[in-house]
DNA sequence: ATGAAAGCGCTAACAC
DNA sequence: GTGTTAGCGCTTTCAT
């Protein structure tokens, strides 16, 4: 045995854990070794392995990886920044995220801005602390602080969701302007002459922002002498409960609509729920549409038209070009449209 | 200035990026007391801490939280497994978590075990690498190395969601048992005689289970001679689509039953959806219960009878009772029951 | 195939 | 109020 059988001189507090160095002296041979068996078990002898890994498991011992991240300047790790946990879009990209990272053994840290691109700011900096070896992030919007951290991080970076001609790093997502303007078409090719715009403006949401924009512009092209109605709930919350009342303030403000295009499949879906309560046949006397092709759309009675866009796939292709980017595999920063269609149903 | 001009011999590529004694040179100061500076600005005099946030602004600094962790033995950072992140219980839970820990300066770490207990014992073991100072983890069932693994921790680990006597540390949840046993006892109450289970069995998913079974014996207890009637869609999918097949399943082989008793919300509104297009009413042919009272359940076209559970809150209590444990504050182990209540709708 | 030495960037302990 | 010293547990580099 190589230990000292009366232990190093503690001078300060140990971990208590186990560390390189028991399972080494364990296994009787050095750290460096151990290290190795672990990591590059084909540069160790067969029965060094063996040793090592028998004396592993009779020690319990769990690499610390705050000390290998240290020495060896890789974590490991990949920051994902979103704008909530608890809103599905994300979720599902988190999801694919995760999916595609976890089989290469990294793991996921997760930040919820609020939709606060000062909060946004504020992760970074934390997030940058744990040095990640790359970063997933929603949006293209940030402070110049945050743009400035993230372009000197000397990390691959994803932004997602928005399109852009500028991004960071590398971009996936889709055209959220494109998508609005392909189902106005839609609309206005069935017939509906009277669009009006239903979302919930999120302070520091801009892909509700450029939603929003994209429908006056498109509705000021194909529908000249039409004003862009646009109604809005206030509160930034988007739930059922917003798509009923932004239905009550469609109907009270703008009477003669006749197609309601809400920002989302939540809103449209309390509002084509409440227009059954409430009689008002859809699409016969209002038409309803929606916006994410969520699975309730396609249950509900009527159906919901709506745009489908690639929540998931976002986080797999992000994962892939974060797994690429790391791996030293291609260099470039790539920008990845994913596309979006519409989805034609009953309600409009 | 203390800095050597020359700087010091390389002999190890360096991380390339600005630390602490950088700071500390062009602060004048040592890194001591730059640490200090950041850490506890009240034990360094005035000027100096100004002088030590100009220098950190100036060079771009950001600590390497790896190196803190190391030395302090702290990693300000929890680690949270789930059975997957996108379904809305469990995000709505990490919402709550996350919401509680972020002012204290703790970071998420996240896993998916994709109701695996192998996969679940894969990560407990990659993310204990990471020395998380607190752990939150859904479900009570364990492979036995997870639960040692758990056991030796040394930090405060927060079990959720499901209930049981003998938790590893804290556990935060409700009883399945019990909610279950609360909804057909409300059925019955309402007259009910042919109550039908449905489910989608997942692998796995002992939540789902203990739910079945408490809907067995709550039969045999109520309506004696009435058999257990479940269907189980096999697929341990939780969608609307499921919900329509096991509709399906029991109207098929089972049609004597009077209401039908989903094991999650989702089903029963992919259910009750589809059956006011094919014309059945509810609860008039039918009654449907649900579980978990989604957003969707208060909207639908007759709305959703189901049980309400604390989703956030879970999230929320585990969240301040690490935090509580983590400074200190409190060492026993905690069982808190959130409860749950039945909410009496339309749909039975 | 294995080991020895050095050091990653930070903080704890103790001095002054 | 500030500095000095000695590590935290691992990986890298270079020897053998």
């Amino acid at each position: 045995m190589t230990a000292d059988p009366l232990g190093p001189p503690l001078t300060r507090r140990a971990t208590l854990s186990v560390t390189l160095n028991d399972v080494a002296s364990l296994a009787n041979v050095s750290p460096q070794t151990v290290s190795r068996a672990i990591r590059n078990p084909e540069l160790v002898s067969e029965r060094t392995v063996t040793r090592v890994q028998w004396a592993i498991s009779t020690t319990g011992y769990v690499p610390n990886l705050a000390a290998s991240n240290l020495a060896s300047n890789r974590s490991k790790t990949i920051a994902a920044i979103i704008p909530t946990i608890s809103a599905s879009v994300f979720a599902d990209a988190l999801h694919g995220l995760d999916a595609v990272l976890t089989p290469h053994g990294y793991q996921l840290f997760i930040g919820a801005t609020d939709y606060s691109i000062d909060r946004e700011e504020e992760l970074i900096r934390a997030f940058m602390g744990r040095r990640p070896d790359g970063l997933f992030i929603v949006g293209t919007k940030h402070t110049p602080a945050a743009t400035l951290l993230l372009r000197k991080s000397r990390i691959p970076i994803v932004e997602a969701w928005n399109w852009t001609d500028e991004p960071i790093d590398n971009l996936v997502g889709f055209s959220n302007s494109d998508a609005i303007e392909a189902i106005v078409e839609y609309v206005v090719s069935k017939g509906y002459k009277h669009p009006t715009f239903a979302a919930s403006l999120q302070p520091g949401d801009s892909r509700a922002l450029d939603r929003q924009e994209s429908f006056a512009r498109t509705v000021a092209r194909l529908l000249p002498g039409e004003p862009p109605r646009v109604v809005d709930s206030g509160t930034g919350v988007i739930d059922m409960d917003a798509g009923v009342r932004l239905l009550d303030i469609a109907l009270k403000r703008h009477p003669e609509t006749d197609v309601l295009m809400f920002a989302s499949d939540i809103f449209a879906a309390g509002a084509l729920l409440e227009c059954r309560r409430r009689g008002i046949s859809v699409p016969g006397d209002l038409a309803i549409t929606g916006f994410g092709d969520f699975e309730i759309s396609r249950h509900l009675l009527p159906t919901l038209t709506t745009v489908a866009v690639p929540n998931v796939e976002i986080g797999t292709r992000a994962g892939e070009l974060l797994i690429a980017r790391m791996s030293g595999i291609g260099e470039e920063s790539e920008m990845v449209d994913l596309g979006f269609s519409v989805v034609a149903r009953e309600s409009a």
